[in-house]
DNA sequence: TAAGTCTAGTTCTCTAGAGAACTGGTTGAC
DNA sequence: GTCAACCAGTTCTCTAGAGAACTAGACTTA
């Protein structure tokens, strides 16, 4: 909680309205939450869930319930940066990075197949963590144990064929066509944060996202 | 232009500031434009462009390089709702529909078929409009002709097999596989103007989206 | 004609303050 | 112990106004 209004104007020396005109932008910035007969609180940035949550399980029965597939992780190493992840992460000089591979089931069926690629030496604590004990979605994790916060992505979908690894995980004969997806996430600063290539089953794949203003 | 803040203060019987947060609060809302030292006017609702241009070809050379494949409008016709339509536009009871199928070329080679329905009694006019004299995105012809602002969108991507039209179109042999996008487009009011179905050819087909806070 | 100057009209920023609306805790009555 | 009333502190809405910043057009001048 921060000072109130009426204690920050007088310190700063500004008349009431023009500190109120200053924290209503910070309001709208997302980063000051203010509540009537209470006070203002710095608002601790939330992760966005419903803002990334595009997969979705073919359901035959209702495709509109959403939900979450199981995650097991295979691995998580440091590994020397691979060029597709070297052009993503821009200019910076980075040579090494995170690399976690994982599979994503649904009723026991393999459905995804994910390479994710972290920035060194940010997440170098990543490497100690036990991740078998953390929740499916990985943004939160970061937020929480990081303090790195993903409020953008950029997905591109397409379509290839397996690789020797995917094929062997999502249990399909090499060179099978798989979806591909390339994602790139953001903090705040527009700093890219995370790399990520999945190869999906596609015969179960589905994509949804939504796009403009978000009906209520 | 609509009367200054003080004219419309003084018409309306409250303070200058008053009509000051009041205007605020329709530019944010993105109905009004403000001026400094030459007034207020009334917005014309502009369509992001930006928001809704996903289909990228897949250009080897530079994939950044975002380009707008031509388009070839095969028919414009009054059709029975197909059961899709019918549930993405709701209770409405709607029976007849304008069905729009075009095809979508690069460097003269099919990339995408689409058959788009819209809503009657709305899209009435479409029947006897010359669609070819119009450019390759439609929604600006929705704003321009008819006053129909699409403001969201809801895309599924899923992968599919083409069907004994759209096979022909693309240029493939029947029950080949082909990408699937089904589109939901909406009003600012969150009513459903569009339903769309996709099929691309899978070998060039690529999709991309960002999403959360925009970067700059 | 062309360029600079002025001016009325507009929005923007800030001051100063009153009263309403709401919240969380304290107090008091039963 | 429970519940209602009260109260200090907070944000919200609105009033009234001064001066700065900026714009478009009219006017002046070379």
């Amino acid at each position: 909680m921060i000072p109130s209004e009426n204690r920050l104007a007088e310190e700063y020396g500004v008349a009431l309205a023009t500190m109120r005109m200053a924290m209503k932008q910070l309001v709208d910035e997302g980063l000051l939450d203010r509540r009537r007969g209470t006070g203002t609180f710095v608002k601790q940035p939330a992760f966005r869930a419903d803002l990334f949550r595009f997969f979705h399980v073919h359901d035959v029965d209702d495709p509109d319930i959403p939900v979450i597939p199981e995650s097991r992780i295979l691995s998580c190493q440091k590994v020397p940066l691979p060029p597709e992840a070297q052009k993503a992460f821009g200019e910076d000089p980075v040579s090494q990075c995170v690399k976690l591979e994982r599979v994503r089931l649904w009723s026991g069926e393999p459905l995804l197949f994910e390479e994710i690629y972290l920035r060194l030496p940010d997440f170098e604590e990543l490497l100690s963590l036990n991740l078998k004990a953390t929740g499916p979605l990985l943004y939160p994790v970061f937020l929480e144990k990081f303090g790195i916060l993903i409020s953008s992505a950029t997905d591109e979908l397409s379509f290839g064929i397996a690789t020797e690894t995917s094929a062997k995980q999502l249990e399909l004969t090499p060179d099978a066509p798989v979806a591909v997806i390339q994602r790139i996430a953001r903090n705040p600063a527009g700093r890219v944060i995370e790399f990520r290539r999945v190869h999906g089953r596609p015969e179960r794949f589905r994509y949804r996202v939504t796009l403009g203003d978000q009906p209520a």
